[in-house]
RNA sequence: GGUCGCGUGGCCGAGUGGCUAGGCAGAGGUCUGCAAAACCUUCUACGGCGGUUCGAAUCCGCCCGUGACCUCCA
């Protein structure tokens, strides 16, 4: 029996606004499709918060039995300044400031994101795709949708017939948009261009002479709409219909509106089954916006080097930070609730370490089955890390205790909360053991061998020295811990 | 203005009709040459006003505040 088979896992479906159980179309497979970024810029906590969140889906998907195929695209071409097909493409802006080809923007950026999302120990997708690797899927379903009478040529560009669409399915249904709203609050409604409406978004649109990222068709040059690639690519790698579409609350409208109505359209039917969204990040308790230049980006972070930041928090931090609230709720960055993230986190590692150094005993107070039923629970409960780590934190105050030997635990009992704890910090919430950092085997002797000599002058009471020993091991990033018959350290993340 | 959401103690953040969330910070204590860590005890709560109920932080209404999207953003 797989465990996917003994847990119910509860998803809350932005489609329907409440909490469903998950129920995968073919188990033990589960088609998963995450919204990556557009590769225009470095990484930012923006981008963090659906990595993790989607991450931890990932891994917990797949600790359950699921064999999980994860696409996460990168948008590489047809992401316009504005969501309203106006203005300039945002990388062929970003390659012309630089001067440099669009390209390089692309693989310059997407290798930052790599290394951030490996620094923040988020698992590789099974796939990711590049919108413009994808202009002959994203082709052919612009003609399908056509060919079904959804959209219209106009100029060299082909829009998506809104209205048309509205009068036989149901545009808005996953924002809650309506319809006549969405016009009537339309920006510059007198306008003359190709849309017949302000509302239709381009499926293909028509590259001006200085457009350098093109490509042919049957309608000229020109280049795909950007919520086109996403339609298509799922389309390709996870098939007509899929389990899981995830994406920042952001993107909700008017992005995954547009792939519903771009699939429906296509195919007559929906695509996506569970529609999740993570919500927004802000800084002290303000949006996080490019146009309030409080955008802190990850390496920032990692660095310290953002005017806002007294210092620098490790990526773990910041993860454990991410993790520490549901990713259902927005959530504020602070220097203060980073530090308190990052006391935490050192607290939690520093008991999953300590449980090496547990000698069994006799049966103790804490309930390891108990905790075991708790955790799933949290995790069935869409995903509900912040109470897991909570539970997470109960263990740590039982082994500290039974470190202590005010408590108790057999060998048993012993193994299994081992195996429980790794299962949970590591596999399913990805953090890393910290002391990452190797230091190599001669260096550890050699702080043996020095905290050695400082017990023996610690006991003919010569403080002094044995206190110079300690300070200067600190300022190597020693933390350094007398025992009553002995000493213990560690590096200092 | 429209749509959707949120308002919990010093800070972050769970819970959602009666039963301790948790972390960080604060106070007291144990341990210690000191420090650090750890453990024990402990203080600060459910935006306001009404209503439903035996009972509401939890349901309903109104108000206030705030956030997201509608414009660039994950």
């Amino acid at each position: 029996m797989s465990k996917y088979q003994e847990n119910q896992l509860f998803i809350y479906n932005t489609l329907n606004r409440k909490k469903e159980l998950f129920q995968p179309l073919n188990p033990p497979h589960v088609g998963l499709y995450v919204c990556g970024p557009t590769v225009y810029g470095d990484t930012h906590l923006g981008h963090a918060r659906p990595a993790v969140t989607f991450d931890l889906l990932f891994r917990y998907l797949k600790h359950l039995g699921y064999k999980v195929r994860y696409v996460r695209n990168i948008t590489d071409v047809g992401h316009l300044e504005s969501d309203a097909d106006e203005g300039e493409d945002k990388i062929l802006k970003k390659a012309r400031l630089e001067h440099v080809e669009p390209m390089e923007v692309v693989q310059y950026y997407l290798n930052r994101y790599h290394e951030s999302m490996k620094a923040l120990n988020i698992l590789s997708p099974s796939i990711e795709p590049l919108a413009s690797g994808h202009i002959i899927e994203q082709q052919a379903m612009a003609e399908e949708i056509l060919s079904k009478g959804y959209a219209y040529e106009s100029n060299g560009s082909v829009y998506f017939d809104v209205l048309k669409y509205n009068r036989k399915y149901h545009y808005g249904k996953l924002s809650g948009r309506v319809l006549e709203d969405l016009i009537s609050n339309a920006q510059s409604p007198g306008r003359t261009d190709e849309k017949k409406n302000s509302v239709d978004f381009a499926l293909w649109k028509k590259a001006g002479p200085s457009h350098i990222m093109r490509w042919p068709s049957k309608w000229g040059e020109g280049f795909p709409g950007w919520h086109l690639e996403c339609s298509a690519m799922s389309r390709k790698y996870l098939g007509m219909q899929f389990d899981i579409h995830g994406g920042g609350m952001d993107l909700m409208f008017p992005h995954h509106e547009c792939e519903i109505a771009q699939s429906v359209a296509a195919s007559g039917s929906d695509a996506v089954r569970y529609w999740m969204h993570n919500n927004m990040v802000t800084i002290n308790g303000q949006k996080m916006g490019k146009s309030l230049g409080n955008f802190v980006t990850l390496e920032e972070l990692f660095t310290g080097s953002h005017k806002l930041l007294d210092k620098s928090y490790s990526p773990g931090t910041i993860k454990f930070f991410i993790l520490q609230a549901h990713y259902g709720s927005t959530l504020d960055f602070s220097n203060e609730a980073l530090g308190a993230a990052e006391k935490g986190l050192v607290r939690l590692m520093g008991a999953v370490k300590a449980l090496d150094r547990i000698e069994p005993g006799a049966a103790g107070s804490f309930n390891i089955l108990e905790f075991e039923k708790k955790a799933y629970r949290a995790m069935n409960d869409d995903l509900g890390s912040p109470v897991l780590i909570a539970h997470l934190f109960d263990t740590a105050r039982f082994i500290n205790s039974a470190l202590s030997g005010k408590d108790s635990v057999t060998a048993a009992d012993l193994d299994k909360l081992r195996s429980l704890l790794r299962l949970f910090v590591f596999d399913i919430l990805g953090l890393e053991e910290k002391g990452d950092r190797e230091m190599g085997d001669l260096a550890a002797k050699l702080v043996d061998l020095l905290l050695n000599i400082r017990l023996e002058v610690k006991n003919n009471k010569n403080f002094e020295l044995s206190d110079r020993i300690r300070n200067e091991l600190t300022g190597f990033g020693i933390v350094v811990k007398d025992k009553k018959d002995g000493f213990e350290w560690e590096m200092k993340e």
